[in-house]
DNA sequence: AGACTGACAGATGTTGACTTTTGTCATCGC
DNA sequence: GCGATGACAAAAGTCAACATCTGTCAGTCT
């Protein structure tokens, strides 16, 4: 009988599994091991440590995350329209996270508070995704903006409450729509936004 | 030989050294009690609950945090100017906190995460001085905004990161000044800062 | 009579013996 | 030889017996 090859791809998929059932607190590489028919031993073959497991299936998680907010970010309307929707976007994922998948939401929260890398390598793609938006709102003389990255990531920094796990027993308050709205208004204009001036869509003037 | 008698106030101060020396895992009314020189018991007579007990030190320590901010929000310059202090300073008060009583700041923490009601009012109490800033400002002509309360929550919630105790353990992070400026650049802009047009100075036009 | 006590019940926390889990590695089978 | 195994040591987690704590109240002292 052919035996499918034990891949890390399909140890990845076995340990999201047993984590969205029994939860970052109790599941365990045997029960990882045992959903694929193997010895727990052949996990460590191809993964050093359960933490590496851990961060390895919350990495694929979040870049699930961060593909739809690419998207946006490389749309090519109005910047600070696309701004508004991509915070939007982001807070809504991380909300319907944290409410559809609990128990892989708590894996990235626990991951969050040790201030692991996989997290750092993600809060980071998403600062330069913002960026993005930002430069092409400066180009296209939307935004008014010495730095766009410093400001990518003081933005990030002001939305931190919509956005970071650490925050999610927050996300079900009845005000919580409210203040989101007072922040991007507030951050709108910090990032002096205006209307795209007509000359700018064609040629952006120079500096 | 006359004792002193038991009043709430005393009850306070020997809870907040035991606090301070236990931390709010280890402190029992016992401790308090013993510190006093009577039963516990004699605790109960004054307060209803280790709780309230908690919450009445918990408030009695935030009154401490903010005074200072109350004279800052009541000074009479210009109000970008004194925002700008108000919010350092409030940073500066709580990391301090974190730093120099750390036992006294984890019993704070705990109460956030709980969200009780000492917790509710400090809050509202610093967004209503940062109201008052705002609302001062647009006065002078300093800043353009619809609503200055609305404005003083948006304040308050993207400026979380740097003064909610959640975030304790980001406050000695190399970046985290670099970050609280690029913050409050964005906030200055998205307040409409601007200097103070020299006829707002004797007396303000109407609306 | 009112402030305080101390004994008490139920809730909460601690301890330590025991179980499970993680991670290693010599060995096996294809 | 390569991937997998399973026996093993060390680390971490469980759980029940035990201890402490919270909150109450009948009763003492002044």
């Amino acid at each position: 009988m052919v035996e499918e090859a034990l891949t890390a791809e399909r140890i990845l998929e076995a340990a999201e599994e047993v984590l969205r059932r029994f939860g970052p607190a109790k599941a365990t590489v045997v029960d990882v091991a045992r959903a694929l028919g193997v010895s727990h031993g052949s996990v460590y073959r191809h993964f050093p440590s359960k933490t590496a497991l851990r961060d390895a299936v919350a990495e694929r998680w979040l870049t699930r995350v961060s593909k739809p907010l690419a998207e946006v970010a490389a749309e090519k309307g109005p910047a600070p329209e696309r701004l508004r929707r991509w915070l939007g976007l982001l807070f809504e994922l991380k909300r319907k996270k944290a409410r559809d998948e609990p128990e892989l939401f708590a894996t990235y929260t626990n991951l969050v508070a040790d201030a692991r890398d996989v997290v750092r390598v993600h809060v980071e793609t998403l600062a330069m995704q913002v960026a993005r938006i930002l430069t092409d709102g400066v180009e296209q003389g939307e935004f008014t903006l010495d730095d766009p990255v410093t400001s990518a990531w003081a933005v990030f920094h002001a939305t931190a409450r919509f956005h970071n796990p650490i925050h999610a027993s927050e996300w079900s308050d009845p005000g919580i729509d409210a203040a989101f709205e007072g922040v991007w208004s507030l951050l709108r204009g910090g990032l002096g936004a205006r209307e795209a001036p007509a000359k700018a869509r064609a040629k952006p003037s120079k500096k």
